[in-house]
RNA sequence: GCCUCUGUGGUGUAAUGGACAACACGACAGUCUUCGGAACUGUAAAUAGGGGUUCGAUUCCCUUCAGAGGCACCA
C-alpha cells in the first residue's frame, strides 16, 4: 500500500456506503487533538448535500462500519463524536507504510508530480549596481530561492532570472560622487568589497546634495549624456557598474543563491517602444498634446499612465512592457512569477492591465508574488540615509555569535571547524527568520532580538538533526529491513508518524500557496515532536526490536528535516 | 484627498468557515550522575471596538479606531 492510497481508500469506502453524489470532495484531515483519532470527516457539509444533519450522519456512517460493512485492514475503527466522524488508523500497518515510503524515496520523499514538465519562470533579486544588497533584499531572495526549490520538487523546470538595475539616475549619482570625490581610488586601493565602495560614494551624493542642491542637475545630465553614448561617461559607468555587480555577485555566492539568465536594464530598457507603438496605432492607448504617449486605466478603477516620454524614451514600464514579451517568447512559462515588495502591488496591476489591454492572453500565467517589506524598529529602511541593515554586515554579525556558541561548547576545535559550521547556523538561522513569516506579513526587524540560535529558529532544527545524527552514529549497527512495526505506537511515536505523515500535503500546499512559512511551521512542529520523544523515551537502551523500530522512525525524522531545510536553502549539520 | 494591505497573550508569530485558538521569546516554578540543555515539563497570559451573514466567524461583509504602503514623465 502506498501512502496517498490512504485517504484514497478511506474516500472510496465512503463513497460506497453513501447515496450517490456527484463533484462532492471530501475533506479528511487530521483531528486537532491526539485522542480524536488520526483522520476526521467532519459531515457538515456533507449535510448540506444529503439535506440531514451532520450528527446523524456520523452516527449512520459509523454504525454501518460496525456491523454491515467490514473495515479494511488498516482501519482501526471508525467513531461518530457530534458532527465528526474520526478514523482510527492501524498502527502496524501506518507505521509500515509511512516508514518504508521514507526509507524507499529518501530525499525524494514528499515531491510531487503536479508541474511536472512545465517551465516555471521566476524573476527576483533585481539589485541596483549602486549599492550593495540589504535586508530587504535578503527577503526577496530566499523567498525566492525557496519557491524555486518547491516548484523543482514538484515537477517543473524552473527558470530562475534576474533583471539588473544598471542605468538610471540613482546609478548616475555614485558615478558622479566617484568622479568629483574618488581620487582615483579602487576597492583595491581601499581593501572594500566592490559594492560596498560603490555605495560609500552613493551616500556621499546624497551628504553632499543636502548642501548643494545643484548636484542632482549635474547628475541628470550625467544620464543624458549617458544615454547620447558620450564615451567618457560610459567608461565610468562601466567601471563603477562592474564593481557594484561583482560585489553583489559575491553576495550571491555566499547566501547560495543564483540564476539562469541575467538581464540588464542597459541592454533592454527600449525594450517596449515598438509594442507601445503598434497598441497607439490600434488606438489602446494615446498621444498627448505635449507627445507623451499615455493609457488610461480608470475605467479599471486605476490611474492614467505615461508610456513613453514627450521626446520619446523610455519610462520604468516600457521596459517592463519589453522585457514581458521578451521573456515570454524566450521561455513560453506556465507560470511567470514577479517576486517584488508589497510597495509595488499597485505598479504590477497597472503593468498587467496593461499587458491585457495590449492583447498578451499570457498575462493570465504572469504573478506578482508580493511580500511585506522588512522595516527596522524606526521605520521603513532608507539606504541613501545610510539607515540599513546591509546583507552582508549582518551575515558577518551572526556568524560571529554563532562562532561564540560554537566555542562555548565545544573549546577544542579547530579555528576552520569553527568558521564552517558558524556560517552554516549563522545562514540557517537568519534564512529561517525570514521565511516563518508568511510572506504577506511585513516583518519588523531589530538587530539585536529577531534573531535567535534558540526556540522557533532554524538553529533549534539543525540542531534537532544532529542529535538525531549523533544517536544513529552510537548505534553502529542498524538493521533497516524486517522491522517489526508493531512495536512502535506510544503517543510520542505516533504524534511524529502523523507529522511524517503529512508532510507531501505540507509541501504541496507551500508550493501552491507561494508560501514557504507553511514549511517552516511543520518543521518546527516535527522538531518539536521529535525532541519531546526524546525526553521521554530511549532509542538505545530498548530491547533489539524496539530500537531498531525506533531507529527508523528517527531517520526519517532527521531524513525529513533535512529535505525540508534544504528546500528553504539551509544545510544540516552531523554535528554542531 | 483617493486606493490597497495589516490589527491575535507583555513581545514576535501561527492557524483557518468547524471540536477547547497553536508555537516561540520574556516572566514564574521545575527537569540535570541523560542516546548532545541550541533541549524538555508545568503555570499565568490573546483574536482592536461595534454591527451583520452562518448551524458555526479569529477567518467572509459593513463600520469606527490604529498602523503601513501606494496614487511619478524615479527605478
Amino acid at each position: 500500500m502506498k501512502m496517498e492510497n490512504i485517504k484514497k481508500e478511506i474516500i472510496d469506502l465512503f463513497e460506497k456506503v453513501l447515496p450517490k453524489i456527484s463533484n462532492f470532495e471530501f475533506k479528511i484531515e487530521p483531528p486537532p487533538k491526539p485522542d480524536m483519532g488520526d483522520l476526521t470527516l467532519e459531515c457538515f457539509s456533507l449535510a448540506k448535500v444529503l439535506k440531514k444533519q451532520p450528527e446523524k450522519i456520523a452516527k449512520n456512517l459509523s454504525e454501518k462500519f460496525g456491523k454491515k460493512i467490514p473495515l479494511p485492514d488498516f482501519i482501526d475503527r471508525i467513531e461518530a463524536v457530534g458532527p465528526y466522524l474520526n478514523i482510527f488508523l492501524e498502527k502496524r500497518t501506518w507505521f509500515k507504510v509511512v516508514c518504508q515510503e521514507i526509507l524507499n524515496r529518501k530525499d525524494e520523499f514528499g515531491s510531487g508530480r503536479s508541474f511536472i514538465k512545465k517551465n516555471i519562470l521566476i524573476e527576483y533579486s533585481s539589485p541596483n549596481t549602486n549599492k550593495p544588497q540589504h535586508l530587504g533584499h535578503l527577503r526577496n531572495n530566499f523567498l525566492s530561492w525557496t519557491i524555486a526549490n518547491l516548484f523543482s520538487f514538484n515537477g517543473a523546470k524552473v527558470t530562475k532570472v534576474n533583471l539588473v538595475n544598471d542605468r538610471g539616475i540613482h546609478i548616475c549619482k555614485s558615478m558622479l560622487a566617484y568622479q568629483k570625490w574618488g581620487e582615483g581610488k579602487t576597492p583595491e586601493s581601499e581593501k572594500m568589497k566592490s559594492d560596498h565602495f560603490v555605495g560609500r560614494y552613493y551616500v556621499l551624493f546624497s551628504e553632499k546634495e543636502k548642501k548643494d542642491p545643484g548636484l542632482i542637475q549635474e547628475a541628470q545630465n550625467m544620464l543624458i549624456q549617458w544615454e547620447e553614448g558620450n564615451s567618457e561617461v560610459v567608461a565610468l559607468w562601466q567601471k563603477i557598474n562592474e564593481w557594484g555587480i561583482k560585489g553583489i555577485k559575491e553576495t550571491y555566492k555566499k547566501i547560495g543563491v543564483d540564476f539562469d539568465h541575467w538581464y540588464f536594464e542597459s541592454d533592454i530598457y527600449d525594450s517596449g517602444k515598438k509594442i507601445i507603438m503598434k497598441a497607439l496605432k490600434k488606438n489602446l492607448c494615446y498621444k498627448r498634446e505635449d507627445g507623451a504617449i499615455e493609457i488610461d486605466l480608470k475605467n479599471y478603477n486605476l490611474d492614467k499612465k505615461v508610456l513613453l516620454r514627450p521626446n520619446g524614451t523610455s519610462v520604468y514600464i516600457t521596459q517592463d512592457i519589453g522585457l514581458a514579451y521578451l521573456k515570454h517568447g524566450q521561455f513560453s512559462p506556465h507560470k511567470s512569477i514577479y517576486v517584488v515588495a508589497s510597495e509595488q502591488d499597485y505598479y504590477f496591476k497597472t503593468l498587467f492591465k496593461i499587458l491585457e489591454i495590449f492583447g498578451f492572453k499570457w498575462v493570465k500565467d504572469c504573478y506578482h508574488l508580493s511580500y511585506g517589506m522588512v522595516f527596522l524598529p524606526y521605520g521603513k529602511m532608507k539606504s541613501r540615509e545610510g539607515e540599513i541593515v546591509d546583507a552582508d554586515e549582518i551575515i558577518a554579525q551572526m556568524e560571529q555569535l554563532a562562532k561564540r556558541e560554537i566555542l562555548s561548547r565545544n573549546a577544542n576545535l579547530s579555528p576552520i571547524e569553527v568558521s564552517q559550521r558558524a556560517e552554516i547556523i549563522a545562514l540557517g538561522a537568519l534564512k529561517f527568520f525570514l521565511l516563518k513569516f508568511t510572506p504577506e506579513q511585513e516583518i519588523r526587524f531589530n538587530p539585536q532580538a529577531s534573531i535567535s540560535f534558540e526556540g522557533d529558529s532554524g538553529p533549534y532544527l539543525q540542531y534537532t538533526y544532529a542529535r538525531i545524527q549523533s544517536i544513529l552514529e552510537k548505534a553502529e549497527q542498524k538493521e533497516m529491513t524486517k522491522i517489526d512495526y508493531a512495536v512502535l505506537g506510544n503517543q510520542e511515536e505516533i504524534e511524529i508518524l502523523k507529522l511524517l505523515f503529512i508532510f507531501p500535503e505540507i509541501i504541496k500546499k507551500s508550493t501552491d500557496d507561494y508560501n514557504p512559512s507553511h514549511l517552516a511551521q511543520y518543521l518546527l512542529k516535527l522538531g518539536q515532536k521529535f525532541n519531546e520523544f526524546y525526553h521521554q523515551h530511549q532509542v538505545l537502551k530498548v530491547n533489539k526490536k524496539l530500537k531498531n523500530a525506533r531507529l527508523v522512525l528517527i531517520q526519517n525524522v532527521a531524513e525529513v528535516i533535512k529535505k525540508g531545510l534544504n528546500l528553504m536553502g539551509i544545510e544540516v549539520l552531523k554535528k554542531m
